[in-house]
DNA sequence: ATGGTTGGCCTCCAA
């Protein structure tokens, strides 16, 4: 079974690059962040045509979004609203496992809680996110937690740790918040379970640099975990960078892991 | 140290 988690930014304009990814891998389930259209709008048939049976999603005009699209059906599918009404999360029982699409607030760009708002917003809806795993789901549970976390946790996430230390996304403390995070439920980091941690491995280039792919300054903030007891059956993974030079590409390429059926 | 681009939508907000 193929999982992708992907910030498609904006489901209306990269029908097109979905179809591709979707040529290309063939996934089962593709969870996507920042689809940016209310549920009204949502491109049911389009998507349909693409052989995508099974709907999920959550959607708001403008901002944020989150879908998941999937070949096989859900047992069970709902969205907890973790902050305010913005639409961040959807999640879905498919076949034996739990799986819970995010997009976490991206913070704004002054790091500090009392100077900005948006800051305080993201630190305070991870805590609520892992305070609702630790309440309502046990490590007894199959659970796949992913999507755009807008947070690059370990050194070799991002291309100069130095550079990027008060920068949003890779910050004391957004990267010890992520890491409690993880472990509250000894969840694995699918990416650094397969690639050793003295690896440099993204999923995102700013399109502030149009220098992007000469320069490779980017960021991994897009991630799967996996509870301890699907260890086992975790295959392969891959961040999709040729996806950064697809025409009209979001800034955000897919990241795919394969498990074992 | 600074500014750089994109998407949605309606004049600028969020990323």
């Amino acid at each position: 079974m193929k999982i992708v988690t992907w910030n498609i930014n904006s489901i209306r304009l990269r029908l097109s690059l979905l179809k591709k990814l979707i040529e290309e891998h063939q996934p089962d389930v593709i969870c996507l962040q920042e689809i940016k259209v209310e549920d009204l709008l949502f491109p049911l048939d389009s998507i349909s045509e693409l052989g995508y049976k099974y709907l999920y999603y959550s959607g708001q005009k403008s901002y944020h979004g989150v879908a998941i699209l999937s070949k096989i059906q859900a047992t069970d599918n709902f969205i907890v609203e973790f902050y305010n009404e913005d639409k961040r999360h959807i999640a879905v029982k498919i076949k034996d496992i739990e799986i819970h699409n995010f997009y976490i607030p991206a913070g704004g760009d002054i790091p500090d809680i009392k100077e900005n708002p948006k800051f305080k917003h993201k630190l305070e809806y991870i805590d609520l996110a892992q305070n609702w795993f630790t309440t309502n789901r046990s490590k007894q549970d199959k659970i796949i937690v992913l999507g755009d976390l807008n947070i690059a946790p370990h050194e070799h996430d991002v291309w100069s740790s130095k550079q990027l230390k008060n920068v949003v996304s890779h910050t004391g403390i957004e990267r010890e918040k992520l890491i409690n995070f993880q472990n509250s439920l000894e969840f694995i980091d699918s990416a650094r379970h397969f690639m050793p941690m003295d690896q440099k491995l993204y999923t995102w280039w700013s399109y502030r640099n149009l220098d992007w792919l000469k320069s490779d300054r980017g960021r991994r903030l897009d991630h799967i975990w996996v509870s301890a007891n699907l260890k086992g059956r975790m295959k392969s993974i891959y961040s999709l960078k040729d996806a950064r030079s697809w025409t009209q590409p979001s800034d955000h390429v897919p990241y795919i892991l394969e498990l074992h059926e």
